[in-house]
This record gives structure tokens, sequence and C-alpha cells, in this order.
DNA sequence: CCCCTACGTTTTGTTTTGGAACTTATGACA
DNA sequence: TGTCATAAGTTCCAAAACAAAACGTAGGGG
């Protein structure tokens, strides 16, 4: 089965992971939970590739987890900003920080 | 940056995600929840393919979510069962769950 | 004019994934 | 004994996703 398909599965985590569960979304909106909101503060922030970036913003304003918002008009510039359906993930990040700094314990020199 | 590197991030979300991010994990994890152990029930259940599921199981058993357990001696049989370190991610995809309900209703026919 | 900022897009090569067939060990049936 | 079924994987190959880096665009400042 394709990733894709998942949209209209029945069970509402799938539908859920369709929009966040794949490698890096859940790290933008980590950043945005942070007070981020730029292209370029997500890029360097997650580590991430431009491309892949652009891609998953996409999405993400597709599927109303964010907005993009106009924040300069010459030259135009656009950020991206949580709606009220991105703010209700952020419970879901708080208990993976949570987990993370419980049981994931850092091995090596941090990176980012 | 590849997506390996994320499980020494200075961020305990990164290292969480570095373990569950991914496609398809979560959905593993959303089946031990639902009381699911076999990898066959795993296969069925999540649709994806056999040889991902190999590999991500092996992964979570690493990283010790899951337990591989002999359930059969002849023929020898595994499956996996949630460690403590994995119950605690259940509130999570509760999380998910609830989410998924309230905004991502299922547009086409379910599949699986 | 030329360089800087900032939001992307394009290109090229590598890695991961999807799909389906195959393997291994055993029990059940006839 | 031979054939079928079960269950947990493994192997193969083509297709899709990804990483890295360069390029595009539309101003602003010196």
């Amino acid at each position: 089965m394709k990733w894709s398909e998942l949209s209209d599965n029945w069970c509402p985590v799938a539908r859920t992971l369709s929009v966040v569960g794949d490698r890096w979304t859940l790290l933008i909106l980590r950043d945005c939970y942070l007070g981020k909101s730029k292209f370029e503060e997500f890029a360097e922030s997650s580590g991430m590739t431009r491309h892949i970036l652009a891609e998953r913003l996409k999405r993400l304003v597709e599927e109303g987890v964010l907005e993009r918002r106009l924040y300069s008009d010459a030259p135009k510039r656009y950020d991206y900003v949580l709606t009220e359906k991105g703010e209700e993930l952020r419970p879901a990040l708080r208990i993976m920080k949570d987990w993370g700094k419980k049981h994931m314990p850092v091995r090596r020199e941090a990176k980012a």
C-alpha cells in the first residue's frame, strides 16, 4: 500500500499520519511551536533540504495546518503561521519532547 | 541533513522522531496499542509491505520500544510486545487519534 | 552596477520504498 | 509419503523520494 492512500483510511491515527507522519513534517511543527515562521528559519533549524521543506510547507498549507501569510509587500515575502488546527497538535509534540528527554539521551556531539 | 543523523540532535523531539517519525512506524505502534503483536497482524492491518515492516520492527526492538518474544518453540515463532518505553508513547497516539477524528474526515471509501 | 536577503525551483545522483515472489520450519490432512 | 497451509521473514527489481548544491527572482543598499 502506498502512503498517499492513507488519507482515507478508516483509522483516524492513520489519517493524521498521512499529513504529519513522514520524516521532517513534525520538525517543522516543532519550529512553529518555538515561534519560528520563516522559510530560512525552518531550513536552518531543522537541517532539512530546501526542496523537501518547500514541499512539506505546501502540503501543510493545503491541509490547513499552517497558513501562508504575506508579511512584506516589496519584495513579496511569505511566512507560515499555525492555524487553530495546527495548534491542536501541540500536545502530541510535548509528549514526544518529554519522551525524548527521558528515553533518548544524546550519545555523540549535538549537531544542530 | 540526513535523517539518520537526527538521533543525536540537541532537540528531544528530533531524537524521538529519529525512531518513530517516519512513515509507518507509528502505525505499528497503533496496532500494538490495539493488542496486536504478530508480524502478519501488522502487515494486514497497516497495509505496509513485509519488507518495510521487518525493517521497522527490527529498529523498534533495537531502540527498546518493542521486545521480540519467542511465543512458539516448534516452529520457532516470534512476536512483538510493547516495553514500558513503548507504552509511554501511547498518549501521543491518543492525541493523534482525536485530532484525526476532528480534523481529517474520510472523503472517499475506507480501504483497510 | 554589483552584492545581499529571502523564498523558493531545478538538476543530478543516491537512497528508500512498493510489490511480488521466494525461503524456512513445522503441522495437518489424506 | 506427498501436498497444502501457516507464519515470519528475505530477496529482487523498478519506481518514488530524497540530499546536495546550483540557480531563479524580486527587491534594497552601497
